[in-house]
DNA sequence: AACTTGATAGTTCTACCGGG
DNA sequence: CCCGGTAGAACTATCAAGTT
């Protein structure tokens, strides 16, 4: 804090120098820190693809002259066909596609490029909205191909407790590293599940953060909090007859202790080798390490602890404040898709119904409004939950694009899988998981998927039910399941029916994150209320697809059969006119300098990647603010020159 | 005001690789 | 062979601007 009185100048003046000085520092500075800090060598890469196929094509235009058509054709024709093999996303056949996130990624790269070379607003093709209706005709594309969102595998209590009791039981005979490592990844287990926190959130743990007091922990940061302090993750009483983690902990610490290491400094999960935290790569193999020992592994990941956790809140009774902010969401938009599926993929897989009625169809039940505090309103199904935290495009049937057979029927892909299916349950039950880790995942994740799209909805509907009849209604947070005892940690937090006002939340919560928290709490019962005095509707078992859906995936539509891209592209009449070829390449490296383009052309030539936002030899190691190395990828001096190239223009 | 869309920073998951 | 790190692909969450 100064006083004011005696202001230095500082030693370190920004820009001091002329015109050119003032306008290296301005573009270097947006080159490292502004929007535009993603140009880098994929992107460079792409627009140079570009470049080059406009001239391949005789098209007549570059990338400083080219409009939306080519860009779509550009995509279609070229683009789509080089990240083919590379892909992770199939179809219902096997077929690999891209997905349509990918396809938006490169579409909004593109843009940038553009927005780099000038082509600012009304210049910039991939503004166009026919690139956008491109882009969604894409996704809808390939929802017709079966290709729907697959979700983490959440986790339940009961099989989180055999993993714990394998991990007691195996205790008894580790020593050194091994025991420590098995303390570490129980510790892991628990405090993910009673924390709700994310994956490399709850990795990031140190032991000053937990107040044993209080029973709770204060996270420095989390994705929805920077600054740290605005959340309380209540943990379980570690008094409780069952597991907990702080019932864990000192054991873990002691383990760690005998091998010459304190795990009250630094991060609590931490690897054998380093100081950081365990990775969220690491962290996932020690899962899967557990979990088929203990013979229960069906595919979980770190995001698994997570989405159980939240289910058995939802479960129990835990009331929307609560569940905010156990989990950390600063949003009830981003927490209701999460927990009730608002999900605009998912309504689109049932063929064109609209969205709310289609999500009340699922659920069986009718669709009611929620109103938050002011904030934007949705439709959301109550009494039901659909766990719907995001996921991967992919198809029902996903392989390894490599063990995709050429014209093996859907048929006969099923019951292949059926088969193998049963082999590897017996082979389990009998022997143990054994084999080559990267074919059981695959095995598991053809587990996960099944059949088609119809089979993925009523899956999806199924677990549903199975988990919560839709008859019953949710549990009110003033009368909690015993259950709940294991998941909500210390006093459940209630407040006054109708009383409006206080309740809620622990003291050190920020004010008005709390007040909104209350608020949206007492208009989420409104809402509740509102849907248990309404009658339920008579289609409450009726299957959850329309038939657009169910044929969807094999049905010879337009769509599926023909290839979404426009042939007269090319050479549509929309299209300004012909540039001098090769004139934009010169111009580029009159001010960026030939060496860029080179190097890339060399790299993309050698290794075939084009990958868009990925990290480049280049990139450089920093660490961040808690000592976490970070991946930057700057492309420093790419940046800075581009910048330079734009405000050159200027 | 309510809702949708676009942009983008950040996270998760998997394949692969190298050291012990 | 196990363990853990790294890179790349794909996905999530959020905000702001635009549209109804």
């Amino acid at each position: 804090m100064s006083d004011g009185s005696l202001r230095q100048k500082r030693s370190t003046p920004e820009v001091e120098g002329g015109y050119e000085v003032g306008l290296e520092w301005g573009s270097s500075l947006i080159g490292e820190y502004g929007a535009d800090r993603r140009w880098r060598s994929g992107m460079k890469k792409l627009l140079l693809a570009l470049n080059e196929w406009l001239e391949r094509n005789e098209v007549g235009r570059d990338c400083m002259t080219c409009n939306d058509l080519d860009v779509i054709s550009f995509i279609s024709s070229q683009w789509l066909v080089e990240v083919d093999g590379r892909c992770q996303t199939s179809d219902a056949e096997g077929l690999p596609l891209v997905s349509p996130t990918t396809v938006d990624v490169v579409i909004n790269c593109l843009n940038a490029c553009f927005r780099l070379l000038g082509r600012d607003g009304d210049g910039d093709p991939c503004q166009s909205s026919r690139v956008r209706a491109f882009w969604k005709a894409y996704r809808e594309y390939l929802l017709q191909r079966g290709v729907v969102e697959e979700s983490a595998r959440p986790l339940s209590w009961e099989k989180l407790m055999k993993v714990i009791t394998y991990l007691r039981k195996k205790m008894k005979v580790l020593k050194g590293y091994p025991e420590a490592q098995a303390y570490r990844d129980g510790g892991a287990f628990l405090y993910l599940w009673e924390s709700w926190q994310r994956c490399g959130e709850g990795l990031r743990l140190q032991y000053k953060e937990i107040n044993f007091e209080r029973g709770v922990v204060q996270p420095g940061y989390t994705k929805t909090d920077r600054q740290g302090g605005q959340f309380t993750i209540r943990l379980r009483d570690p008094h409780s007859d069952e597991e907990t983690f702080l019932g864990w902990l000192p054991k873990m610490v002691e383990s760690f202790g005998r091998l010459g290491q304190d795990i009250r400094k630094g991060y609590l999960f931490r690897p054998m080798r380093g100081e950081g935290p365990m990775s969220g790569g690491g962290f996932n193999k020690r899962i899967e390490k557990w979990f088929e020992e203990a013979g229960v592994c069906e595919g979980e990941s770190g995001h698994s602890f997570r989405i159980g956790g939240v289910q058995a809140g939802i479960e129990d009774g835990w009331s929307l404040g609560e569940m905010m902010r156990q989990g950390t969401w600063s949003s009830i938009r981003t927490f209701m898709r999460f927990a009730f599926a608002m999900n605009a993929a998912s309504s689109r897989a049932l063929g064109g119904v609209a969205r709310e009625g289609t999500q009340a169809i699922v659920a069986g039940q009718s669709p009611v409004t929620y109103n938050v505090a002011g904030q934007s309103s949705g439709t959301v199904r109550t009494g039901e939950t659909v766990l719907q935290p995001g996921g991967r495009w992919n198809s029902c049937c996903r392989s390894k694009i490599t063990d995709r057979p050429d014209s093996a029927s859907r048929a006969k892909l099923e019951e292949i899988e059926e088969d193998r299916s049963r082999q590897r349950e017996v082979l389990s039950r009998v022997s143990g998981p054994k084999g080559d880790p990267t074919r059981r995942r695959l095995g598991r994740s053809r587990e996960r998927e099944g059949g088609g799209l119809e089979e993925a909805l009523s899956r999806r509907s199924v677990a549903l039910v199975s988990r919560r009849p839709s008859s019953r209604s949710p549990r009110p947070s003033l009368s909690p399941s015993p259950r709940s005892l294991r998941n909500v940690h210390g006093t459940v937090v209630s407040f006054p029916g109708g009383g409006g006002g206080g309740g809620g939340g622990g003291g050190g919560e920020g004010d008005v994150l709390s007040r909104k928290l209350t608020q949206l709490e007492l208009n989420c019962l409104l809402a509740i209320s509102t849907l248990e005095s309404s009658p339920s509707p008579p289609a409450s078992d009726s299957p959850p697809s329309s038939p657009a859906a169910v044929d969807s995936p094999t049905s010879p539509s337009a769509a599926v059969n023909s290839p979404p891209c426009p042939p007269a592209a090319v050479d549509s009449p929309a299209c300004p006119p012909a540039a001098p070829r090769n004139s934009i390449k010169e111009t580029i490296e009159a001010y960026i300098g030939p060496s860029i383009f080179k190097g890339a052309a060399e790299h993309s030539a050698d290794t075939g990647d084009s990958q868009i936002n990925g990290s480049t030899p280049s990139a450089q190691k920093v660490y961040g603010r808690d000592g976490q190395r970070l991946r930057f990828t700057t492309m420093k001096s790419v940046g800075a020159q581009a910048s330079a190239f734009c405000f050159s223009r200027a």
